[in-house]
DNA sequence: GAGTAAACGAGACGGTACGTCGAGTCTTTTC
DNA sequence: GAAAAGACTCGACGTACCGTCTCGTTTACTC
């Protein structure tokens, strides 16, 4: 909603706030805030499945009816306290591409793997997409923003002569982040830091993965 | 099959009982049968999350009980629904690997994103990784017998020199894999022929995937 | 009095409105009259039981706050909206304690089983009487002035030699008027006219009632 | 528990019950009984009004689907637990008309006043008239059984001269009935057994009702 | 071919959470 | 600076399923 998809805190209600959201939203600030806070520990404690409505505004200390006012679904609810909980999505620039897409593969790593917040992202996910409206609400608010930052990079590297002018960014960046995922959510394969290193000799070098030597200190 | 989910008493697997259920037979073939027919349906028909159990009971015309005395959860039940109606994960052998490697990826997409019972998998997936055991089940009976045709495939173009002898068939297998799985179910991107091709191309020759030519015929 | 039910919207607040309420009219007066008559209107259409504070508050385009400046309750303000929708309680006076108490018996038909707001009484009584303070309020407001007028009637008959000296008027009153509230409430048996002569015939003569000839025409 | 106040549980279920009422009924009867038992006690402790289904669900320590497969709604929930919580209607017949009046008006008068479990009565009456289904099983079940052992008591005195044979004992019952009732629901006077005597001359004898010596002692 | 024990259909049970409604309170905005 | 608007906390509503638990009632195997 109004909200300013990134969390800048300070730029968000500093200085006039009252004059954009206007009365509708303003009476609602500490509820909202508590219920939100509530939503980021119990998914970190529980995970999302365990999450409910009615935990979330007990733990709040706030009426269920106050939680279904501003969001209409747990769906909803989930995808702006993950949103808010994660690290907003910061630019990537070190001047050198491998080095950028190594920074947004560990990203990737850190936030479905290990973020106590960014590893309900699956199941939200599977829920989500039930509904095209709250799928495109979850790729709005917690995808595209991140996938920018990424685009950006490769964007930047095209004009440098890095990688083709007609790089197709999309399949990159669900080539890596999809590697990451699906190992989380389906083969069960361990994520590490290793695995980064082998997408992005992939994806830059076009070198086909190979076993670690088995003397190698683990990643 | 492999299971042994029933707990056959004594001559679980012994005669035949035709193969299949076998084991669990006494009265039970066409009970189970019919409760994994209506499971099928109701998941082709609503999807994961309307699954309940109640109504595959009422669906296959038998108790609820019936149904928790042979699967401890939905989860499983899906699990083992699923696993029947897919097709059997056949072997892949075209003598080229190039060829090979795409056979496998197009099946990957039929599954996730055509097949009508493939595209509850996200969701059944996310739902099992909440349970260990689950997880476990989920992946010995949906996903590994898959990757071992895929995993052959690469073996033996290894064998004959076409990959690195170390070639990590799990992080090849990740990337096509989760970037069909991803499309479908994060990033939203469109499922086509030419996803195949570019990650065949990507994977087997090192190139960068491209955009294709506006001019050309969509995939 | 009570008949300024609807609001006149330049009569009613223009002249002073300082005497009644007070201090409190200066916008109060509006949305009071208004909240009342949304009340009146919600009791007739849909009955006691339907009737919501948030409702009224809707119908008369007010806040409930404002209700509830008002009105410490839903019995309260039912009181007062039946009160001023009812007639008010005129004196009876024909000369005759007969035809006084038939006249007397059958307004009581009319408020109880006739008049739109009146037959949420009974309901309003039930829920009244939880409250003392609110019973009391409700005897009061409703209750007393039309017994008031019907003691009159009593009082000057035993002056006139046709009433012992020392009636019981409240028995006199709870026989005719519990007869007909009886019925309504509970027996659920018809309230005609003739029910109306049997009481006075008892009460006056002594005669016990007998049923109607079955030929007669209906009451 | 409350369960042998009113119809022995013998005379019941006697001849058969387990043929009968049969598969369908017999598991309720442990959840049947505490839910009917926790309805009592929560009317006799907080009255209509504070009862809640959910508050009876936990008294009796069932779940809430339970009370609503066995009962469609509060109001028929408590008819019937007051139906069974009030003393069974009992015959009455002395030989005396006088004597048996006085009977049945006392009676209507424990139920009404002084019973702890009849005092809802009032408010169940107001609740249930909004639905006619409801309103007829409130008075067959609570009404009609306690009325019909005074109508035979009218019937056999008719029958032995001292009551006209055409004597319409509806409005009979609701003259004492009615006024006890109003009485207690609406005017507030107070319930004594002079009113019961004042009703039986009134209806015996034409007796005007009169008030009783100041010195008297009271009623 | 009769007896018997399992698995069966049915569905009631105690529960949890749902999403909604309304009560009555408290805060913010408006006139 | 009082009145109106409306967001709040709270509690109950009636529903859907959960997973467990009797109930009789089939079968299909054993004897």
């Amino acid at each position: 909603m109004s909200e300013a998809t990134s969390n800048g805190p300070s730029s968000v209600d500093k200085p006039d706030a009252g004059g954009l959201v206007g009365s509708a939203s303003r009476r609602s600030a500490r509820a909202h805030a508590a219920i939100l806070a509530a939503t980021t520990e119990l998914l970190a404690e529980a995970g999302y499945g365990a999450l409910t409505i009615e935990g979330v505004a007990a733990r709040a200390g706030v009426g269920k009816t106050t939680v279904y006012r501003w969001w209409p679904s747990k769906v909803a609810l989930v995808i702006e306290a993950v949103s808010r909980a994660l690290p907003a999505p910061a630019q990537i620039d070190t001047g050198e591409l491998r080095h950028d897409l190594l920074i947004a593969v560990r990203r990737v790593i850190h936030t479905f793997a290990r973020s106590p917040v960014g590893t309900v992202i699956p199941a939200l996910a599977a829920d989500a997409m039930s509904d095209p409206q709250l799928a495109e609400q979850f790729r709005n608010q917690l995808i595209r923003p991140r996938r920018s930052a990424v685009v950006e990079v490769l964007v930047r590297a095209a004009a440098r002569g890095e990688l083709p002018s007609d790089v197709d960014t999309d399949v990159l960046l669900d080539v890596y982040a999809g590697a990451v995922f699906y190992r989380i959510l389906v083969s069960g394969e361990p994520v590490t830091d290793l695995l980064a290193e082998q997408l992005v000799g992939l994806l830059l070098d076009g070198k086909t993965p190979v076993k670690p030597r088995p003397d190698a200190p683990a990643g």
